[in-house]
DNA sequence: AAATTACTCAACCGCGGGACT
DNA sequence: CAGTCCCGCGGTTGAGTAATT
């Protein structure tokens, strides 16, 4: 039996340009799966986790780059609230953005706890240790966002972010159609990720019993239905 | 201008689940 | 049923870069 584990001739790190167009070249032509293999057939020493995540993050088509829209960010912070850390049922709502991009633009953009207690100066060595402080503050809590960080270019989009947070406690309507099906809108949604909506509605229908059992939101909001399907 | 600090995000890791034998 | 393989997910790291001192 052969030993899984590590393997010291793998090759780690960034992709290069090389890498990638010869890891493209055979994707293309033989398809994607059994990523193990990709690795021996196509020259390239990589394990066949870092192919499939260099392919499904970067080099598979329709993959859109660059900021969120406002869209986008109004999207993922209702979905996180619905879903949580659910990053791939998160992503399969926003076209062309993947998991570990919603995920990423979560813990930065958007993650209240990540930007709160950075008033104090750390040393280098201690830096990396900061984002593991556990907060006690509820996700998205706007609690201290007054008090400091106020001068980087990102507060302009941080009062974006949390006005449409506010309006969102405002105006999400649970009594609203259940997310069921996507109705008329079905080109939202990706062309090469077939939406599913008996799995999706499950997961989503479930966020909301939660959301109705813990909070018993279904009592304080009302009003116009929202965008979400 | 150099050093230090803060931030971003691509990539890694460990784990769990499903399929197969 | 147990073992193995493969895939996908979410948490985390750390290199690279930007901003600040």
């Amino acid at each position: 039996m052969e030993m899984k584990g590590v393997n010291p001739q793998l090759k780690k790190g960034l992709w290069k340009p090389e890498e990638d167009r010869i890891l493209k070249n055979y994707v293309e032509a033989h398809g994607e799966g059994n990523w193990a293999s990709v690795s021996q057939k196509s020259g390239l020493m990589r394990g066949g986790k870092s192919c499939r995540l260099r392919w499904k993050n970067y080099l598979r088509p329709n993959i859109k780059r660059g900021g969120m829209s406002d869209e986008e960010k109004d999207l993922i912070i209702r979905l996180h609230k619905l879903l949580g850390n659910r990053w791939s049922l998160i992503a399969g709502r926003l076209p062309g953005r993947t998991d570990n991009e919603v995920k990423n633009y979560w813990n930065t953009h958007l993650n209240k706890r990540s930007s709160q207690g950075r008033t104090t100066t750390i040393s280098p060595k201690n830096k990396n240790k900061l984002r593991k402080l556990p907060n006690p503050q509820p996700i998205c809590s706007r609690s201290s966002e007054t008090n400091n960080e106020v001068s980087h270019a990102g507060k302009e989009e941080e009062l974006t972010v949390t006005s449409l947070w506010m309006q969102d406690m405002k105006s999400f309507n649970f009594d609203a159609e259940p997310p069921f099906l996507p109705a008329n809108n079905a080109s939202f949604f990706y062309d090469d990720e077939p939406f599913m909506p008996i799995f999706d509605s499950l997961a989503l229908s479930e966020a909301f019993y939660k959301i109705d059992e813990e909070e018993n939101y279904q009592q304080e909001v009302s009003g116009h239905a929202t965008v979400l399907w």
